[in-house]
DNA sequence: GTCATTAGGTCAGCCATGTTGACATATTTT
DNA sequence: AAAATATGTCAACATGGCTGACCTAATGAC
Protein backbone atom coordinates (compact mmCIF):
# COMPACT_ATOMS: atom_id res chain seq x y z
CA UNK A 1 0.00 0.00 0.00
CA UNK A 2 3.47 2.31 1.02
CA UNK A 3 4.15 2.21 -2.75
CA UNK A 4 0.55 3.48 -4.29
CA UNK A 5 1.23 6.53 -1.84
CA UNK A 6 4.76 7.36 -3.93
CA UNK A 7 2.06 8.06 -6.88
CA UNK A 8 0.34 10.38 -4.97
CA UNK A 9 4.05 12.32 -3.39
CA UNK A 10 4.80 12.90 -6.29
CA UNK A 11 1.48 14.45 -7.62
CA UNK A 12 1.70 16.89 -5.15
CA UNK A 13 4.99 17.46 -5.65
CA UNK A 14 4.45 18.11 -9.40
CA UNK A 15 2.05 20.80 -8.71
CA UNK A 16 4.42 23.11 -7.10
CA UNK A 17 7.33 22.41 -9.81
CA UNK A 18 7.23 25.11 -12.60
CA UNK A 19 7.57 22.42 -14.65
CA UNK A 20 5.81 19.47 -15.80
CA UNK A 21 7.20 16.65 -14.24
CA UNK A 22 7.15 13.03 -15.55
CA UNK A 23 4.41 11.88 -13.58
CA UNK A 24 2.79 8.75 -13.88
CA UNK A 25 -1.16 10.06 -13.56
CA UNK A 26 -1.24 14.06 -12.25
CA UNK A 27 -3.85 14.36 -10.06
CA UNK A 28 -4.91 17.48 -11.60
CA UNK A 29 -5.88 15.74 -14.86
CA UNK A 30 -7.74 13.31 -13.38
CA UNK A 31 -11.11 13.34 -15.06
CA UNK A 32 -13.44 13.36 -12.19
CA UNK A 33 -16.22 15.49 -13.53
CA UNK A 34 -16.57 13.17 -16.46
CA UNK A 35 -16.15 9.71 -14.30
CA UNK A 36 -19.17 11.15 -12.18
CA UNK A 37 -21.33 12.14 -15.31
CA UNK A 38 -20.47 8.63 -16.31
CA UNK A 39 -22.09 7.31 -13.27
CA UNK A 40 -25.11 9.59 -12.91
CA UNK A 41 -25.99 9.40 -16.60
CA UNK A 42 -25.69 5.78 -16.96
CA UNK A 43 -27.72 5.52 -13.50
CA UNK A 44 -31.03 7.50 -14.53
CA UNK A 45 -30.41 6.10 -18.22
CA UNK A 46 -31.71 2.82 -17.31
CA UNK A 47 -34.04 4.13 -14.81
CA UNK A 48 -36.95 4.47 -17.00
CA UNK A 49 -37.02 1.18 -18.56
CA UNK A 50 -36.55 -0.43 -14.95
CA UNK A 51 -39.85 0.87 -13.86
CA UNK A 52 -41.41 -1.15 -16.70
CA UNK A 53 -39.94 -3.44 -16.76
CA UNK A 54 -40.19 -4.11 -12.51
CA UNK A 55 -43.92 -4.30 -13.65
CA UNK A 56 -43.98 -6.90 -15.67
CA UNK A 57 -41.70 -9.05 -13.08
CA UNK A 58 -38.73 -8.45 -15.05
CA UNK A 59 -35.47 -6.84 -14.94
CA UNK A 60 -32.71 -5.46 -16.45
CA UNK A 61 -31.22 -8.75 -17.39
CA UNK A 62 -34.64 -9.36 -19.17
CA UNK A 63 -34.16 -5.88 -20.95
CA UNK A 64 -30.62 -6.58 -22.57
CA UNK A 65 -31.33 -9.94 -24.02
CA UNK A 66 -34.77 -8.51 -25.73
CA UNK A 67 -33.29 -5.78 -26.77
CA UNK A 68 -30.18 -7.19 -28.39
CA UNK A 69 -33.08 -10.06 -29.53
CA UNK A 70 -34.99 -7.41 -31.27
CA UNK A 71 -32.23 -6.16 -32.72
CA UNK A 72 -30.76 -8.67 -34.23
CA UNK A 73 -33.75 -11.25 -35.19
CA UNK A 74 -32.41 -14.71 -35.60
CA UNK A 75 -29.12 -14.19 -33.87
CA UNK A 76 -27.53 -17.69 -32.44
CA UNK A 77 -27.80 -18.17 -28.69
CA UNK A 78 -24.00 -18.03 -28.58
CA UNK A 79 -23.91 -14.57 -30.70
CA UNK A 80 -25.92 -13.09 -27.57
CA UNK A 81 -23.69 -14.68 -24.95
CA UNK A 82 -20.53 -13.13 -27.14
CA UNK A 83 -22.66 -9.67 -26.63
CA UNK A 84 -23.82 -9.53 -23.50
CA UNK A 85 -20.47 -11.27 -21.79
CA UNK A 86 -22.51 -13.50 -19.35
CA UNK A 87 -22.48 -17.04 -19.04
CA UNK A 88 -24.75 -19.41 -20.55
CA UNK A 89 -26.36 -19.91 -17.32
CA UNK A 90 -26.91 -16.46 -16.37
CA UNK A 91 -28.39 -15.80 -19.92
CA UNK A 92 -30.47 -19.25 -19.78
CA UNK A 93 -32.03 -18.03 -16.40
CA UNK A 94 -33.70 -14.74 -17.93
CA UNK A 95 -34.41 -16.26 -21.68
CA UNK A 96 -36.01 -19.52 -20.25
CA UNK A 97 -38.72 -16.81 -18.97
CA UNK A 98 -38.82 -14.44 -21.74
CA UNK A 99 -40.01 -17.64 -23.92
CA UNK A 100 -42.54 -18.84 -21.40
CA UNK A 101 -43.96 -15.50 -21.19
CA UNK A 102 -44.34 -14.94 -24.64
CA UNK A 103 -41.76 -12.51 -25.80
CA UNK A 104 -39.07 -14.32 -27.42
CA UNK A 105 -39.36 -18.02 -29.57
CA UNK A 106 -36.94 -19.89 -30.88
CA UNK A 107 -36.77 -21.45 -34.45
CA UNK A 108 -34.53 -24.30 -35.29
CA UNK A 109 -31.35 -23.52 -37.10
CA UNK A 110 -32.23 -24.06 -41.17
CA UNK A 111 -28.34 -24.88 -42.38
CA UNK A 112 -27.43 -25.99 -38.38
CA UNK A 113 -30.18 -28.03 -36.47
CA UNK A 114 -28.43 -27.29 -33.21
CA UNK A 115 -28.48 -23.92 -33.28
CA UNK A 116 -32.12 -22.19 -31.83
CA UNK A 117 -32.25 -18.81 -33.56
CA UNK A 118 -34.02 -16.07 -31.31
CA UNK A 119 -36.79 -13.62 -32.56
CA UNK A 120 -38.78 -11.15 -30.85
CA UNK A 121 -42.75 -12.13 -31.14
CA UNK A 122 -45.24 -9.37 -31.75
CA UNK A 123 -45.13 -8.64 -27.92
CA UNK A 124 -41.55 -8.94 -27.48
CA UNK A 125 -41.06 -6.48 -30.20
CA UNK A 126 -43.23 -4.34 -28.67
CA UNK A 127 -42.06 -4.29 -25.36
CA UNK A 128 -38.67 -3.60 -26.68
CA UNK A 129 -39.62 -0.70 -28.99
CA UNK A 130 -41.74 0.68 -25.67
CA UNK A 131 -38.24 0.28 -23.51
CA UNK A 132 -35.81 1.86 -26.53
CA UNK A 133 -38.41 4.74 -26.67
CA UNK A 134 -38.31 5.78 -23.19
CA UNK A 135 -34.57 6.09 -23.23
CA UNK A 136 -34.64 7.62 -27.01
CA UNK A 137 -37.04 9.90 -25.74
CA UNK A 138 -34.57 10.63 -23.02
CA UNK A 139 -31.37 11.08 -25.24
CA UNK A 140 -33.73 13.56 -27.96
CA UNK A 141 -34.25 15.71 -25.34
CA UNK A 142 -30.28 16.33 -24.82
CA UNK A 143 -29.56 16.24 -28.79
CA UNK A 144 -32.47 18.71 -28.73
CA UNK A 145 -30.91 20.48 -26.35
CA UNK A 146 -27.49 20.70 -27.49
CA UNK A 147 -27.65 21.11 -31.20
CA UNK A 148 -26.80 19.21 -34.42
CA UNK A 149 -23.42 17.95 -33.79
CA UNK A 150 -24.04 16.62 -30.10
CA UNK A 151 -25.04 13.65 -31.83
CA UNK A 152 -21.84 12.82 -33.92
CA UNK A 153 -19.77 13.88 -30.86
CA UNK A 154 -21.43 11.86 -28.50
CA UNK A 155 -21.15 8.80 -30.50
CA UNK A 156 -17.95 9.10 -31.33
CA UNK A 157 -16.98 9.85 -27.75
CA UNK A 158 -18.76 6.54 -26.26
CA UNK A 159 -17.48 4.77 -29.09
CA UNK A 160 -13.65 5.04 -28.19
CA UNK A 161 -14.90 4.30 -24.58
CA UNK A 162 -15.41 0.85 -25.77
CA UNK A 163 -12.00 -1.61 -25.47
CA UNK A 164 -10.55 -1.34 -28.50
CA UNK A 165 -10.03 -5.14 -29.01
CA UNK A 166 -14.24 -5.32 -29.65
CA UNK A 167 -14.71 -1.84 -30.78
CA UNK A 168 -14.81 -2.48 -34.30
CA UNK A 169 -17.20 -5.91 -33.62
CA UNK A 170 -19.16 -3.81 -31.90
CA UNK A 171 -19.64 -0.84 -34.15
CA UNK A 172 -20.19 -3.66 -37.06
CA UNK A 173 -22.77 -5.06 -34.22
CA UNK A 174 -24.39 -1.82 -34.09
CA UNK A 175 -24.69 -0.94 -37.78
CA UNK A 176 -25.54 -4.38 -39.08
CA UNK A 177 -28.66 -3.97 -36.73
CA UNK A 178 -29.34 -0.36 -38.53
CA UNK A 179 -29.65 -2.30 -41.46
CA UNK A 180 -31.30 -5.50 -40.40
CA UNK A 181 -33.63 -4.69 -38.11
CA UNK A 182 -36.53 -2.66 -39.95
CA UNK A 183 -36.80 -4.89 -42.91
CA UNK A 184 -36.78 -8.36 -41.03
CA UNK A 185 -38.75 -7.23 -37.90
CA UNK A 186 -41.76 -7.02 -40.22
CA UNK A 187 -40.90 -9.87 -41.81
CA UNK A 188 -39.90 -12.04 -38.71
CA UNK A 189 -41.82 -9.80 -36.38
CA UNK A 190 -44.26 -13.40 -35.20
CA UNK A 191 -41.95 -16.31 -37.78
CA UNK B 1 -50.58 -6.22 -24.50
CA UNK B 2 -52.39 -5.94 -27.69
CA UNK B 3 -52.62 -1.87 -27.00
CA UNK B 4 -48.64 -2.33 -27.34
CA UNK B 5 -48.84 -3.38 -30.54
CA UNK B 6 -50.95 -0.71 -31.60
CA UNK B 7 -47.93 1.87 -31.55
CA UNK B 8 -45.92 -0.81 -33.76
CA UNK B 9 -48.51 -1.01 -36.46
CA UNK B 10 -48.68 2.97 -36.74
CA UNK B 11 -45.33 3.10 -37.24
CA UNK B 12 -44.95 0.78 -39.84
CA UNK B 13 -47.30 2.58 -41.57
CA UNK B 14 -45.76 5.48 -41.02
CA UNK B 15 -42.81 4.12 -43.05
CA UNK B 16 -44.79 3.20 -45.84
CA UNK B 17 -46.77 6.59 -46.29
CA UNK B 18 -45.72 9.50 -47.83
CA UNK B 19 -45.71 12.20 -45.55
CA UNK B 20 -44.78 11.59 -41.46
CA UNK B 21 -47.75 10.66 -39.75
CA UNK B 22 -48.43 11.87 -36.48
CA UNK B 23 -46.68 8.73 -34.78
CA UNK B 24 -46.10 8.29 -30.73
CA UNK B 25 -42.14 7.23 -31.58
CA UNK B 26 -41.19 6.77 -34.87
CA UNK B 27 -39.24 3.14 -35.16
CA UNK B 28 -36.88 4.81 -37.60
CA UNK B 29 -36.24 7.57 -34.96
CA UNK B 30 -35.22 5.30 -32.24
CA UNK B 31 -31.55 5.89 -31.26
CA UNK B 32 -30.38 2.14 -31.30
CA UNK B 33 -27.10 3.34 -31.89
CA UNK B 34 -26.35 5.36 -28.93
CA UNK B 35 -28.28 2.94 -26.62
CA UNK B 36 -26.27 0.40 -27.35
CA UNK B 37 -22.98 2.73 -27.43
CA UNK B 38 -23.98 3.64 -23.65
CA UNK B 39 -24.43 0.15 -23.15
CA UNK B 40 -20.62 -0.99 -24.43
CA UNK B 41 -18.87 2.31 -23.07
CA UNK B 42 -20.00 1.82 -19.76
CA UNK B 43 -19.73 -1.87 -19.49
CA UNK B 44 -15.65 -1.63 -20.45
CA UNK B 45 -15.72 2.08 -18.48
CA UNK B 46 -16.12 -0.19 -15.07
CA UNK B 47 -14.16 -3.21 -16.04
CA UNK B 48 -10.52 -1.73 -15.62
CA UNK B 49 -11.50 -0.71 -11.85
CA UNK B 50 -13.10 -4.20 -11.64
CA UNK B 51 -10.16 -6.05 -11.75
CA UNK B 52 -8.52 -3.97 -9.11
CA UNK B 53 -10.91 -4.05 -7.10
CA UNK B 54 -11.37 -8.04 -7.36
CA UNK B 55 -8.05 -8.89 -6.43
CA UNK B 56 -8.78 -6.85 -2.78
CA UNK B 57 -12.03 -8.58 -2.35
CA UNK B 58 -14.10 -5.54 -3.25
CA UNK B 59 -16.72 -4.81 -5.69
CA UNK B 60 -18.29 -1.99 -7.37
CA UNK B 61 -20.23 -1.08 -4.76
CA UNK B 62 -17.15 -0.30 -2.84
CA UNK B 63 -15.80 1.59 -5.66
CA UNK B 64 -18.72 3.48 -5.36
CA UNK B 65 -18.60 4.56 -1.53
CA UNK B 66 -14.72 4.88 -1.90
CA UNK B 67 -14.86 7.33 -4.72
CA UNK B 68 -17.39 9.77 -3.74
CA UNK B 69 -15.73 9.74 0.15
CA UNK B 70 -12.22 10.24 -1.40
CA UNK B 71 -13.82 13.30 -3.62
CA UNK B 72 -15.95 14.79 -0.72
CA UNK B 73 -13.54 14.43 2.41
CA UNK B 74 -16.08 14.73 5.69
CA UNK B 75 -19.24 14.12 3.47
CA UNK B 76 -21.97 12.78 6.07
CA UNK B 77 -23.41 9.16 5.71
CA UNK B 78 -26.58 10.44 4.42
CA UNK B 79 -25.15 12.50 1.85
CA UNK B 80 -23.94 10.00 0.04
CA UNK B 81 -26.85 7.94 0.67
CA UNK B 82 -28.19 10.57 -1.32
CA UNK B 83 -25.79 10.77 -3.93
CA UNK B 84 -25.62 6.45 -4.86
CA UNK B 85 -29.60 6.42 -4.07
CA UNK B 86 -29.39 3.16 -2.20
CA UNK B 87 -30.22 2.13 1.45
CA UNK B 88 -28.62 2.56 4.26
CA UNK B 89 -28.60 -1.10 4.88
CA UNK B 90 -26.66 -2.11 1.39
CA UNK B 91 -24.54 0.73 2.42
CA UNK B 92 -23.61 -0.07 5.45
CA UNK B 93 -22.24 -3.31 4.19
CA UNK B 94 -20.00 -2.43 2.16
CA UNK B 95 -18.85 0.48 4.48
CA UNK B 96 -18.36 -1.32 7.07
CA UNK B 97 -15.57 -3.14 5.07
CA UNK B 98 -13.74 -0.18 3.76
CA UNK B 99 -13.66 1.11 7.37
CA UNK B 100 -12.42 -2.69 8.78
CA UNK B 101 -9.91 -2.78 6.25
CA UNK B 102 -8.68 0.58 6.87
CA UNK B 103 -9.71 2.49 3.71
CA UNK B 104 -12.14 4.82 5.05
CA UNK B 105 -12.93 5.93 8.71
CA UNK B 106 -15.18 8.06 10.48
CA UNK B 107 -15.46 11.21 12.76
CA UNK B 108 -18.20 12.30 15.32
CA UNK B 109 -19.29 16.06 13.66
CA UNK B 110 -18.23 18.53 15.54
CA UNK B 111 -21.34 20.43 16.00
CA UNK B 112 -23.72 17.39 15.52
CA UNK B 113 -22.26 14.35 17.18
CA UNK B 114 -24.55 12.26 15.87
CA UNK B 115 -23.35 12.43 13.01
CA UNK B 116 -20.36 10.43 10.96
CA UNK B 117 -18.43 12.25 9.04
CA UNK B 118 -16.50 9.85 6.12
CA UNK B 119 -12.71 10.77 5.43
CA UNK B 120 -10.46 8.33 3.28
CA UNK B 121 -7.69 7.22 4.63
CA UNK B 122 -4.39 7.07 3.38
CA UNK B 123 -4.27 4.02 2.00
CA UNK B 124 -8.38 4.79 0.61
CA UNK B 125 -7.02 7.96 -1.14
CA UNK B 126 -4.36 5.85 -2.67
CA UNK B 127 -7.07 3.47 -4.12
CA UNK B 128 -9.32 6.18 -4.70
CA UNK B 129 -6.79 7.43 -7.36
CA UNK B 130 -5.70 4.34 -8.60
CA UNK B 131 -8.90 3.36 -9.69
CA UNK B 132 -9.93 7.03 -10.97
CA UNK B 133 -6.70 6.94 -13.35
CA UNK B 134 -7.50 3.91 -15.30
CA UNK B 135 -10.70 5.37 -15.93
CA UNK B 136 -8.63 8.60 -16.45
CA UNK B 137 -6.28 6.41 -19.04
CA UNK B 138 -9.66 5.78 -20.94
CA UNK B 139 -11.35 9.00 -21.18
CA UNK B 140 -8.22 10.69 -22.01
CA UNK B 141 -7.05 7.88 -24.75
CA UNK B 142 -10.31 8.94 -26.29
CA UNK B 143 -10.37 12.56 -25.88
CA UNK B 144 -6.76 12.95 -27.57
CA UNK B 145 -7.96 10.97 -30.15
CA UNK B 146 -11.09 13.47 -30.49
CA UNK B 147 -9.92 17.24 -30.59
CA UNK B 148 -10.37 19.90 -28.09
CA UNK B 149 -13.97 20.12 -28.54
CA UNK B 150 -14.84 16.55 -27.12
CA UNK B 151 -14.28 17.03 -23.79
CA UNK B 152 -16.74 19.94 -23.46
CA UNK B 153 -19.43 18.02 -25.70
CA UNK B 154 -19.26 14.71 -23.34
CA UNK B 155 -19.98 16.63 -20.29
CA UNK B 156 -22.77 18.52 -22.00
CA UNK B 157 -23.90 15.63 -23.31
CA UNK B 158 -23.60 13.33 -19.94
CA UNK B 159 -24.58 15.98 -17.99
CA UNK B 160 -28.45 15.91 -19.92
CA UNK B 161 -29.07 12.35 -19.46
CA UNK B 162 -29.16 13.07 -16.02
CA UNK B 163 -32.86 13.59 -14.25
CA UNK B 164 -33.85 17.12 -15.03
CA UNK B 165 -35.03 17.35 -10.91
CA UNK B 166 -31.34 15.75 -9.63
CA UNK B 167 -29.39 17.55 -12.21
CA UNK B 168 -28.42 20.43 -10.48
CA UNK B 169 -27.42 19.08 -7.09
CA UNK B 170 -25.11 16.72 -8.87
CA UNK B 171 -23.31 19.29 -10.93
CA UNK B 172 -23.03 21.43 -7.77
CA UNK B 173 -21.89 18.01 -6.13
CA UNK B 174 -19.32 17.81 -8.96
CA UNK B 175 -17.76 21.00 -9.10
CA UNK B 176 -18.01 21.25 -4.94
CA UNK B 177 -15.53 18.51 -5.00
CA UNK B 178 -13.35 20.04 -7.69
CA UNK B 179 -12.77 22.86 -5.60
CA UNK B 180 -12.78 21.08 -2.30
CA UNK B 181 -11.43 17.56 -3.36
CA UNK B 182 -7.19 18.98 -3.91
CA UNK B 183 -7.04 21.06 -0.92
CA UNK B 184 -8.14 18.59 1.64
CA UNK B 185 -7.05 15.83 0.63
CA UNK B 186 -3.45 16.81 1.21
CA UNK B 187 -4.95 18.32 4.92
CA UNK B 188 -7.93 15.31 5.33
CA UNK B 189 -5.78 11.99 4.32
CA UNK B 190 -4.73 10.81 7.50
CA UNK B 191 -6.86 12.93 9.62
C1' DG C 1 -19.80 -45.29 -39.82
C1' DT C 2 -17.79 -44.20 -35.71
C1' DC C 3 -16.11 -40.68 -32.83
C1' DA C 4 -14.85 -36.11 -31.44
C1' DT C 5 -16.63 -31.59 -31.48
C1' DT C 6 -20.09 -28.19 -31.29
C1' DA C 7 -24.66 -25.79 -29.93
C1' DG C 8 -27.40 -25.58 -26.50
C1' DG C 9 -29.77 -26.78 -22.02
C1' DT C 10 -29.95 -27.78 -17.08
C1' DC C 11 -29.08 -28.70 -12.09
C1' DA C 12 -26.92 -27.29 -7.90
C1' DG C 13 -24.82 -24.07 -5.19
C1' DC C 14 -22.18 -19.78 -4.19
C1' DC C 15 -21.47 -14.64 -4.13
C1' DA C 16 -22.39 -9.58 -4.50
C1' DT C 17 -25.52 -6.23 -3.97
C1' DG C 18 -29.85 -4.52 -4.10
C1' DT C 19 -34.56 -4.56 -1.33
C1' DT C 20 -38.15 -4.24 3.01
C1' DG C 21 -39.25 -4.14 7.81
C1' DA C 22 -38.32 -3.81 12.50
C1' DC C 23 -35.81 -2.08 16.06
C1' DA C 24 -31.72 0.09 18.93
C1' DT C 25 -28.80 4.01 20.47
C1' DA C 26 -27.18 8.45 20.84
C1' DT C 27 -28.00 13.14 20.18
C1' DT C 28 -30.40 17.26 19.09
C1' DT C 29 -34.54 19.94 18.85
C1' DT C 30 -38.85 21.45 20.48
C1' DA D 1 -39.64 15.37 29.02
C1' DA D 2 -40.83 14.15 24.48
C1' DA D 3 -40.21 14.11 19.57
C1' DA D 4 -37.33 14.08 15.81
C1' DT D 5 -32.92 13.01 13.63
C1' DA D 6 -28.48 10.44 12.36
C1' DT D 7 -26.81 6.27 12.28
C1' DG D 8 -26.34 1.29 12.94
C1' DT D 9 -27.95 -3.48 12.86
C1' DC D 10 -30.54 -7.97 12.43
C1' DA D 11 -33.21 -10.95 9.52
C1' DA D 12 -35.08 -12.31 5.32
C1' DC D 13 -35.57 -12.03 0.50
C1' DA D 14 -34.69 -11.06 -4.84
C1' DT D 15 -31.80 -10.43 -8.80
C1' DG D 16 -28.33 -11.63 -11.57
C1' DG D 17 -23.68 -12.61 -11.84
C1' DC D 18 -20.43 -16.96 -11.23
C1' DT D 19 -18.30 -22.09 -11.29
C1' DG D 20 -18.60 -26.95 -12.05
C1' DA D 21 -20.74 -30.96 -13.65
C1' DC D 22 -23.35 -33.27 -16.78
C1' DC D 23 -26.91 -34.04 -20.64
C1' DT D 24 -28.86 -34.31 -25.56
C1' DA D 25 -28.80 -33.65 -30.33
C1' DA D 26 -26.50 -32.65 -34.38
C1' DT D 27 -22.45 -31.86 -37.13
C1' DG D 28 -17.98 -32.79 -39.02
C1' DA D 29 -13.59 -35.39 -39.48
C1' DC D 30 -11.45 -39.52 -40.33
Amino acid sequence: MADLMTNISIMRKSRSAAVPVETVLPADELHFDLIELLFFAYRDFVSDPDEVLAKLGFGRAHHRVLHFVNRNPGMKVAELLDVLKITKQSLGRVLKQLIDEGYILQKEGANDRRQRLLYVTAAGAALAVKLAGLQTARIARVLAELGPDAREAARRFLAGMIDAEDREHVLRLISRSDSLANGSRARNGAP
